[in-house]
DNA sequence: GTCTATAATTTGATAGAC
DNA sequence: GTCTATCAAATTATAGAC
């Protein structure tokens, strides 16, 4: 499926009516996310944040009560606002799971390609790279995109995969699923190995394309009981 | 730059026969990596790096320039370490290629699962955490861990997957070498993911074996020729 | 070559005016 | 709430003794 439209969720940040102008705490959590992603925590800079958004330094201090506390707000941010979105893809799947292992199948597919197109979309790369930084340290933040983001696609495809793989244990799935869904993920975690073996400079639309089309064959492959 | 910096990489060549004490060049090096991993490039410190090798920071800008010196030394001695290593693995391989499909099919299991042990060894997290922080933003330094580690891995992989898998055109190898490699790489660059997933606080030597013994299982029917 | 001492920046936090 | 001004701490780089 097509990528869906990811502008228009917008949140603000204390339960707050919503405004045509985002509010200034919302714009140094977008500026912020930005410079995290870029150079992570310790090589991010509160001044030039600020600066970003045309604001003082201080203001950090003011709305978040300081650096570590804007960084959790920004994983608040992105685990919110991409977590509605895909919940809202997810949801007719979880509210009614197919039956039949081809159903399942196909639904899983569908998912895995919307998830890899995420990976790949530049849109996302800003947030992408925040929670990529989060994996090789995670922190309290990391636990927030965790549940907010990656968990609702794992358990969603492993409760897929029970349905399409019924005679493989719990372990096996999950291991599984690792697989199947790694293969998207490594889309993004990975995109400097990937751009390098597809011999562009940057992943292109043609390339996304080309990806995706052999991530669902791969999919497709592993999906299949062949063996006993 | 550092002129000085040929001295550190030269003490870590394998000829020596025996490393009575390394160098101080050497166990800078050692050190930083440590650091660089854990806490990034910005996040790393300098004195904390020679505190860590029992000297004083200046010997950082002696020995490497600077501090970039010192993180693309890192780099150098990375590739040239874990490339040694397993491209004396590989060679066999590359050496006399197997001509029929399942001998292709053997030696590329086992590759990837060698590869996949790389990458959940903890005596490895150090330096694959240095190079997963490169992924997000390729640096100079990224190009060297690549050429002299991921990149004969990928056209290894590749190699083989011509014979298992011939019908495939180039284009549709190299996106499904990236699927496979992907799905062991995914064990270190999502290690936050995979260990959630397995229900696990710490990818401990039984969930490993788990995990590579799921991967062949995957890895085989990804290099069966099933669908025309 | 390795050390001590210091310079020159940069950073996050804070105080206080308005 | 947002700003200006300043502080205290940490960092890299550098100079110079031995």
């Amino acid at each position: 499926m097509a990528t869906q439209a990811q502008d228009g969720v917008r949140i603000s940040n204390a339960g707050e009516a919503q405004r045509p102008a985002p509010g200034l705490a919302l714009r140094l959590v977008e500026a912020a996310i930005e410079q995290f992603a870029q150079r992570g925590f310790d090589g991010a800079s509160t001044r030039d944040i600020a600066a970003a958004t045309g604001t003082a330094m201080s203001s950090i201090t003011y709305h978040f009560g300081g650096k570590q506390g804007l960084y959790l707000a920004c994983a608040d941010y992105i685990a919110y606002q991409i977590g509605a979105v895909h919940a809202a893809g997810m949801a007719p799947i979880r509210a009614r799971p197919p039956q039949e292992p081809e159903q399942a199948r196909a639904a899983m597919l569908d998912l895995l390609e919307n998830f890899a197109r995420l990976m790949l979309a530049p849109q996302s790369e800003t947030w992408s790279q925040f929670i990529a930084r989060e994996q090789q340290r995670p922190t309290e933040a990391f636990e927030r995109l965790y549940h907010g983001i990656m968990s609702p696609v794992l358990e969603t495809v492993l409760g897929l995969l029970k349905i399409a793989r019924p005679s493989l244990d719990d372990t096996g799935r999950r291991t599984l699923v690792m697989n199947i869904v790694g293969m998207a993920l490594i889309l993004r975690l990975g995109r400097a190995c990937v751009s390098r073996l597809m011999r562009v400079d940057d992943l292109d639309e043609a390339t996304a394309e080309t990806l995706i089309a052999g991530l669902r064959r791969s999919a497709q492959d592993l999906l299949t009981e062949t063996n006993p």
